[in-house]
DNA sequence: TGACAAACCGACCGATCGTGCTTTTAATGG
DNA sequence: CCATTAAAAGCACGATCGGTCGGTTTGTCA
């Protein structure tokens, strides 16, 4: 019989599992040079040291390995973004925290370059219906409600006035970070986190209380 | 046979020009809907009902095919975009000039969906060194540099206080309007332009005279 | 340990990729 | 009107694409 799969048995993972993650995270490598749609099942192969039918084994269909790299990118940035931000404590200081580990996040500490979900989105973005996409979507979508109820937080716990409309937040709030993306991976602009930071700085100051009379 | 096509005729034009003028632009609808590296020289040559061989006597190479379709993207941003607001007076105006055109070009009157520039500064990102890149590093570079000066302009005219960093204000600027492709083009929101203003009019605002005493 | 399923491989398919080379057709100029 | 030249087609190439199939290795459990 079939061996025990209970989900997220990470210690008694089986070899088939273990390939899986292993082709998964080439694949993360790969997409972030030759981008979503460039990623061939034979390089791809021959990076995890594998036959491409040893390969395709795992994944049914190239479709399949896209959605699975897909997952295991929101996977990630939910890891390394936003949970570190919904440790941190309501209000401002959690909005700082979303900030700055997006901004980690598209500096790429790791081999990867740049934010991929944004690269994969102008990728599908007319690929209407396509599985791929719809998932971004909803990631993206995901994301922009993490910002606005983190403002709303910020409301809650008086940091930011009563009458800031949340959704507008978040609007300027990812329009801040794309741009780094833009400024810092595409530009090569060194004082591209500068200009991201002051931005914020801006945006946070005149979403707080009585910034402005009138 | 003197095919008069209605669509753009230039006079002295050769046949050679003006089919390299239709292949351009076929090319450009095909790159709006499969990117810019899912361009290819078949699926083009049966777009512009020509030969593959046939339409590669055109270009020598591939890149050379992709180096025009970016060129003629950037005159054409140039002619709808830029030169619109040159021609309107300067500080203000001209600015909010700036910002209706470029909305306008994403949202795509005509058939290309999206801001192709932005699309294809994500897809060679990494590809150091590459022509396109290149090309594109310096269109946008030419890009910033008509808003910082155009910002420029504004504080001469005194619309914007004198203390004002224009490239401050290229950066959140530009980042609006990049959110706004993402809002519009990906995540199909239909108040994404709303927003935009919005977030502008915020730009504009805490960027003129008097507006908050440091 | 033996059996059986999971994991993997090598060969192969038709289609398409970019790119040459040669020939034919069409435009142009004297 | 014809000769020259430019433009397009025809054809073929090696490589790679996503994907299939039959068979072999290898892990796992009774």
């Amino acid at each position: 019989m079939r061996p025990a799969e209970a989900k997220g048995d990470i210690k008694g993972e089986s070899k088939g599992e273990h390939t899986r993650r292993v082709i998964i995270s080439r694949a993360l490598g790969i997409v972030s040079e030759v981008g979503f749609e460039g990623l061939s099942i034979g390089t791809l192969a021959q990076e995890a040291k594998l036959s491409k039918s040893g390969l395709f084994a795992h994944f049914k269909s190239k479709e399949a390995l896209q959605l699975g790299v897909v997952q295991e990118l929101i996977n990630r940035y939910t890891l390394q973004v936003v949970q570190p931000a919904l440790a941190a404590p309501r209000g401002e200081p959690r909005l700082r925290v979303l900030f700055d580990k997006k901004l980690e996040w598209i500096t790429g500490a790791s081999e990867l370059r740049g934010c991929l979900l944004q690269k994969a989105s102008l990728e599908y973005d007319n690929r209407s219906g396509h599985p791929v996409r719809e998932r971004l979507v909803q990631a993206l979508q995901d994301w922009r409600e993490v910002i606005a109820r983190s403002a709303q937080g910020a409301i809650d716990t008086g940091h930011f006035r009563a009458d800031l409309d949340t959704d507008q937040f978040a609007y300027e709030f990812d329009g801040i970070l794309m741009m780094y993306q833009h400024r810092h991976g595409f530009m090569r602009e060194h004082d591209a986190a500068e200009r991201a930071r002051a931005a914020f700085a801006s945006l946070l100051e005149r979403s707080q209380r009585r910034s402005r009379p009138r």
